[in-house]
DNA sequence: CTAGTGATCCGCT
DNA sequence: GCGGATCACTAGA
């Protein structure tokens, strides 16, 4: 299973939701996506609802690319940019399950918990070596490696719910995540 | 377990 | 000047 297999041009909802247990990997550093949100231009919490800037040029770029940013001026964060017909969309990988290169991560981190390396956008970022260099870099090749499941996931183990640190959209439930999964930023509230 | 806070930078209401 | 798509650490319940 390749890149191809994720179709960049649906919307970020769709994309991020099937993004949930594919393996994302840099420089052969990495593990199974289980956490992701998406973000919309038509979304007033998206980087992307004023536009284009210079910021946030690569939300605007083709799709199928990346798109990072600085959080909070000290953590970078990664994105991959999907793009419905002109729309700035992006989904941010916010949690992993690390299978791949756990040193690497464990030195980068400074910690060896497996559950602490990948579990939050900014941890991601660090752990898998994520800067600005990478920034409007295509999916499809080094250092980048994007595998998609290799089966479908039955509804049932994907998780929905609103997204994290945001302020404004706060009910849109464009959170998804790997069902029970130990690797999450945070649980989701099981279903009432 | 939850609540609060400092770190640290950049882009823009 | 203000406020983040965050994290780590502390204090207290």
């Amino acid at each position: 299973m390749l890149l191809a297999d994720i179709d960049f041009l649906a919307p970020a909802d769709e994309v991020a939701r099937r993004l949930i247990g594919a393996t994302l990997l840099i420089d052969g550093v990495g593990g199974v996506i289980v956490e992701t949100e998406a973000y919309d231009q038509a979304d007033p919490a998206s980087h992307a609802w004023s536009g284009p800037t210079a910021r946030n040029a690569s939300l605007f770029g083709p799709p199928g690319h990346a798109y990072v940013y600085r959080s909070y001026g000290l953590h970078w964060c990664l994105n991959l940019v999907c793009r419905p017909a002109g729309h700035g969309a992006g989904v941010l990988i916010r949690a992993l399950q690390p299978t791949q290169g756990l040193e690497a991560m464990a030195q980068r981190r400074g910690l060896a918990d497996p559950r602490l390396l990948c579990s939050g956008p900014g941890r991601v970022g660090q752990a898998l070596g994520v800067d600005k260099s990478l920034d409007g870099r295509p999916l499809g090749c080094p250092p980048f490696e994007l595998l998609a499941a290799e089966s479908p996931l039955d509804e049932s183990a994907i998780a929905v719910g609103p997204r994290i640190g945001i302020t404004r959209a706060v009910d849109q439930p464009w959170r998804f995540g790997l069902t029970g999964s130990r690797y999450l930023s945070r649980a989701f509230r099981a279903v009432a």
